[in-house]
DNA sequence: CTGAAAGCGCTTACAG
DNA sequence: CTGAAAGCGCTTACAG
């Protein structure tokens, strides 16, 4: 071999030349055929394509994004996956990029700004083509971060106005306001509120939940019992517990989510605590198996499937560079009255 | 301007090459030392981290993937996220790799071995650094994506002697036939077998149960009801509807997975059907709430959290070219017998 | 132990 | 509408 051959770190890969030699044209045109970009004629791309076909040719995503300074990549941050509100999200956003050639990355904060500040450090060095945030309660360093890449973000579950910023969600405060009101229709006099985790959208029911009683006059912080603990099954069942030992008076009992309120339906059940007869029980967010329950769970279903579709397409259109007409899209919500309140 | 100058395709970026300035080094050195190789004074290597500190670098990952041929993504393909097992799964995965510098890329294929097939040309195109599916059921091209792509690859869920194969998982056969031999020993004469989605796993479950009932004689092909449909609570409230229909003899049930097995309990709940002293009712996986049901349900608690932690430690001493001393991992599984039974 | 050169596989910017 | 040149930001392979 002679010493004046250029030196070759051979990958064995098909690349772009491999393809544009086949289909006789320069990489370049090869490379524009590929991507679909318009001015080519529609003999080569033809030809190319079919090249690359034959080829079995998949282009390299690190050689495409170091030129381009631009990725396929978009993560998605949401808290946690062990709630299957997050799962849907996911799974709308998924569905709906991938087709297009986005590959959605799930980043899990577990509620932890540090954690998303950590994520977002890691998953912007790929240079995204968009990003997927929850909420907006996040460290400052992370919202520079976001502002500083230029990368084009929404942001779900929570609305917000201020001007540029995207956000796809719905009003929690208002949903549970009408949970509430509903409760009070009901008749019910002392209503608790029992609520986890504690994170902004929680807190935000919690609002909604002061803001009814104290315009109907009934408002009292003693039927509040939040625990900053993880929100599942068993903890509601505790919750419920307690509740009842220290405030014995309640007469219903709305939860911040429907595994606590599952739990709570299924301590009542083991006290002999009859529900709606001696106690009410409602949830939030229409979880899986609510309407199962004995009996089944009255609750608010929230649009995840919905903000998740939304959110992805409204992505789209800030990547495309296409005006975006409504930058806060308020997907609403269901207040589902089943037997249990 | 002058005409001379080199074009360049500014992006502000901090490079490699602005920290090998300021450590007044050259950009190779910095590389080997940011990167830890060692073989480099440790007083260059001091320098050189304190200059990428100053600079706030970042290393650009698709520079890197290119020139190295190897990302730092580990693509992991599970069926489902709807399933709480598989986010265990994922979640130990994650939290074992990501502080070593891996990003756990979650595919999810829907029990499609098309859509898996796809998510790994993909993922693959990436050049991930390691890889981790989901059993063993995929289509022969999707095995040859793997074996060709020289990724190293460890199998989730299922365990394999095949030469060459890694597992990390537990007998789900077995499992299945503990369960059974437990029933069969409390004196249930006619257990039936309720099971949903159909997916390997599932079908594995049920040959342990056949296994069971046919080495004691009591095998009956009609006491079984397979449904190919996803699995969920309301789904195991309708099955457990059907078999009192269809089969009024059964005395116990065993469901493929914790969530028919909670909808059947609450189904019978409905019922006014007595658990366990009409129909006993067992599970599968152990999953949240199962403790919390009225009764609280019999199950098998499967190692999804060490499935997730040990196939990720699996898969760094492949990718680190560590010999394996057991290229498959049996985590077993645990009875848990509580009163639905 | 350190470095100058070349290359990874694409796309951008400039010409024509 | 098409292409030759250069560059994206790293690391590999070779020297010394």
């Amino acid at each position: 071999m002679s010493r004046s051959e250029p030196r070759r770190r051979s990958t064995g890969r098909t690349t772009l030349s491999d393809v544009a030699r086949l289909a006789e044209v320069s990489p370049i045109t090869a490379s524009r055929a590929l991507r679909g970009e318009r001015g080519v004629a529609a003999e080569l791309v033809e030809r190319v394509k079919l090249a690359a076909t034959q080829l079995g040719y998949v282009p390299d995503p690190a050689a495409r994004a170091l030129a381009s300074q631009r990725s396929a990549v978009v993560p998605v941050l949401v808290p946690l996956l062990s709630n299957a509100l997050f799962v849907d999200v996911l799974e709308a956003v998924h569905r709906t990029l991938f087709p297009l050639g986005y590959q959605a990355l799930i980043g899990v904060t577990h509620y932890d700004p540090q954690e998303e500040e950590q994520l977002l450090r890691t998953y912007l060095a790929h240079r995204p083509a968009g990003l997927l945030v929850t909420g907006f309660d996040r460290t400052e360093t992370a919202r520079q971060l976001i502002a500083g890449s230029g990368v084009p973000c929404v942001h779900l579950m929570e609305l917000t106005t201020a001007p540029g910023v995207h956000s796809v969600g719905f009003s929690q405060q208002q949903a549970a306001f009408t949970m509430t009101a509903h409760l009070l229709d009901r008749g019910y006099q002392r209503i608790a509120f029992v609520a986890a985790q504690l994170d902004p959208r929680t807190l935000q029911r919690a609002e909604g939940y002061r803001r009814c009683l104290r315009e109907a006059g009934r408002y009292d912080a003693r039927l509040e019992l939040l625990s900053p603990a993880p929100s599942s099954i068993r903890l509601g069942a505790e919750l419920l517990d307690e509740l009842l030992r220290t405030r014995p008076e309640v007469d219903a009992v709305f939860f911040c989510n429907d595994d606590l309120a599952q739990g709570g339906l299924l301590a009542a059940q083991r006290l002999q605590v009859a529900v709606p007869g001696r106690l009410a029980i409602a949830g939030f967010n229409d979880l899986a198996g609510s309407d199962q329950m004995v009996p089944p769970l009255t609750t608010v279903r929230t649009p995840r499937t919905a903000i998740g579709e939304a959110s992805a397409h409204m992505l789209l259109a800030l990547m495309r560079g296409e005006p975006v007409a409504q930058p806060s899209v308020d997907l609403g919500f269901e207040l589902m009255v089943r037997e249990s309140s």
